[in-house]
DNA sequence: GTGAGTGTGTAGGTCTTACTACACACTTAC
DNA sequence: GTAAGTGTGTAGTAAGACCTACACACTCAC
C-alpha cells in the first residue's frame, strides 16, 4: 500500500524541524489545531488523512501548496469542486481533454488565456 | 433551501413516465438498485442524494449526463478528481483561470486543443 | 373483488469519517 | 533531579453518510 500523504507530511515537517524547533510534531499540531497523538498516527499512516480544513491549515503551517497536499490525500478542495459543479459538462470535457497533455502544453494554454484577450 | 438534485430527478423521471411506464419510481429504483421508498424520499428532498455510484446509475437510467446530475448533488466524479490529483498545481491553476471565462471561450479552447497539434 | 402496480411512512441499521482525552516513556536543559 | 518538551499507545465517541426492510393506502385492469 501507498502512503504518499503521511510520508510527505512527515518528511517535510522533520526537515523543517532540524532547523526550527517550531516544527516539532506537537507545535504543528497546536497550530493546526489537532491532537498530537492524532497527527503522529497520521504521519505514520496509521490513520487516514484528516479533513479538508485541517489539511489546508497543515499545508499552510508547513509552507506547502494546499492543492498539492490535498491531492496527496486523494482530495480536491471544495472550492475547485464548486467551480466544476457550476458548469459540469463544460469542465468535465475540459479536464478529460487536458488529462493527457504534457505539463508545458497545459501551462501554455493557461498563460495564453490569462494574457490574451479571451 | 435549494433542492436542485431532487427536483431535477423527479421532474425528468415523471416526464419520461408520462410516455413510458418503465420510468415509474419503483422500476427505476429497481434498475438503479435501491429501495423505492428511499428514492421517493430523495426525489422529495427528504433525504440527501445517494452515493456517487447510485447517482451515475440513476443518470444512466434517465438518459442524463452523469457529470451534470452529480453536480446537482454537489459532487464531482472520482474520475475527474483523480485527474486533478495527478497534477494538482497545474489543474488547480487551470480551473481557477477558466472559472470566469464565458462558455464559448472555454469550449473554443477545448476544441482547439483537441483539433490542434498540441 | 382481486392482483398487479403505484407512491409513501416508519423504523431502523451499519459503516465510515474525523476526531478527542489522557497517560506513558524518553530526552534534554539547567 | 526536576521541569519542559519530545513522540506515541490505548481507548473511545459523536455525527453523518448511505442505506434496507416492511407495511400501508391508493388506483386501475379485468
Amino acid at each position: 500500500m501507498d502512503r504518499p500523504f503521511s510520508d510527505y507530511v512527515r518528511s517535510v515537517r522533520q526537515k523543517r524541524a532540524e532547523i526550527d524547533p517550531a516544527f516539532s510534531l506537537r507545535r504543528i499540531a497546536g497550530v493546526v489545531d489537532l491532537e498530537p497523538s492524532y497527527l503522529s498516527k497520521i504521519e505514520r499512516g496509521l490513520e487516514a488523512p484528516p479533513g479538508e480544513e485541517k489539511i489546508k491549515r497543515l499545508a499552510a503551517a508547513l509552507g506547502e501548496d494546499p492543492d498539492v497536499v490535498l491531492a496527496l490525500a486523494g482530495k480536491v478542495s471544495s472550492e475547485l469542486q464548486a467551480i466544476i459543479c457550476q458548469r459540469p459538462a463544460l469542465f468535465a470535457e475540459l479536464l478529460r481533454t487536458f488529462r493527457n497533455l504534457p505539463n508545458h502544453a497545459v501551462a501554455r494554454v493557461v498563460r495564453e488565456v490569462r494574457d490574451g484577450d479571451w
